[in-house]
DNA sequence: TCCAATCAGGACCGATAGGGTCCTCTTAGT
DNA sequence: ACTAAGAGGACCCTATCGGTCCTGATTGGA
């Protein structure tokens, strides 16, 4: 599995959204213009702004806008703004407070180096290079491009 | 977030235990010496044997036994085998059968490629990096207790 | 000054699925 | 034949997630 929330997925969508413009949008207008539902559009929001990734003007005509560029935003922060630091397992450094078997188990929170190899992959990518990717759509369909062929 | 199932956890758990001896090991026995309890030892196992990652034999005095030493499976493989397939989201190659909202979504499964990365930290990494890994386990041990509460 | 639009920050509920247990059947040693 | 052990389900319970809504706080405009 390894499923992220569908939550990140709707937050990639409207940071992209909010990429398009310099000035601020809003939640209805967002959740018109994506067809994401305005109430979880302002969640996302919300989460998105208390993690930094977008600056909130509140009050008549308020709204969000971007505080970097699509390019200075890798989806690791997308996904810790969303669901929080990113951890595999219970047993993993941080949250490994306790372990019922720890006695037992013989390898006690060794999914560390994978955990690390995952944010770093996650760090790699920024919501830019997801964005590009999105051209060969009609292709997708029935090829897989894979790369960018242009080497 | 981005946790892994629990189940995945005990999966690497048990491989490791089965990689200490040739003879076939059981369920029973090695719920015994894991702490696990043995019904999801048991099931943790036939998933494992489903995944081909472990043979069984059945009757009086079976049990399971490695197919490949440690060096040569990959933590995508266990997470395959208990979890399923790896895929972040709805919207990634082969599931993305449908989207309700497609027609407005601007980046339609652009995750791909952050899936491939994933799948590719993950394949990069076999149990016996973990289980090497788990060395300095005393100290660790020691170094994070419960809170930091002294300093 | 007052009103309305909009964000902030919760609480709240329903659905999903993961964790865990158990039951029955088949297989193979003794 | 009897018994130990895996195969392959069904099953329930709980945690979490997705989604909605309500009540303030803030700010621009009438």
């Amino acid at each position: 599995m390894l499923r992220l929330s569908k939550l990140t997925d709707y937050a990639v969508v409207i940071l992209v959204r909010l990429s398009r413009t310099d000035h601020v949008q809003g939640a209805p207008g967002i959740s018109a213009a994506s067809g994401i539902p305005e109430p979880t559009v302002a969640k996302v929001l919300k989460a998105l702004a208390a993690g930094g990734l977008v600056a909130s003007q509140r009050g008549a005509h308020g709204g969000y806008r971007l505080m970097r560029p699509l390019a200075a935003i890798p989806i690791a922060d997308v996904i810790t703004a969303i669901d929080g630091p990113i951890a595999l397992t219970a047993c993993v450094d941080g949250s490994a407070a306790f372990c019922e078997v720890e006695a037992m188990c013989p390898m006690r929170g060794r999914w560390d180096p994978v955990n690390e190899a995952i944010q770093q992959a996650l760090t790699n990518i920024t919501l830019a290079d997801m964005q590009e990717a999105s051209i060969p759509r009609a292709f997708r369909a029935h090829a897989r491009p894979q790369l960018p062929a242009a080497e």
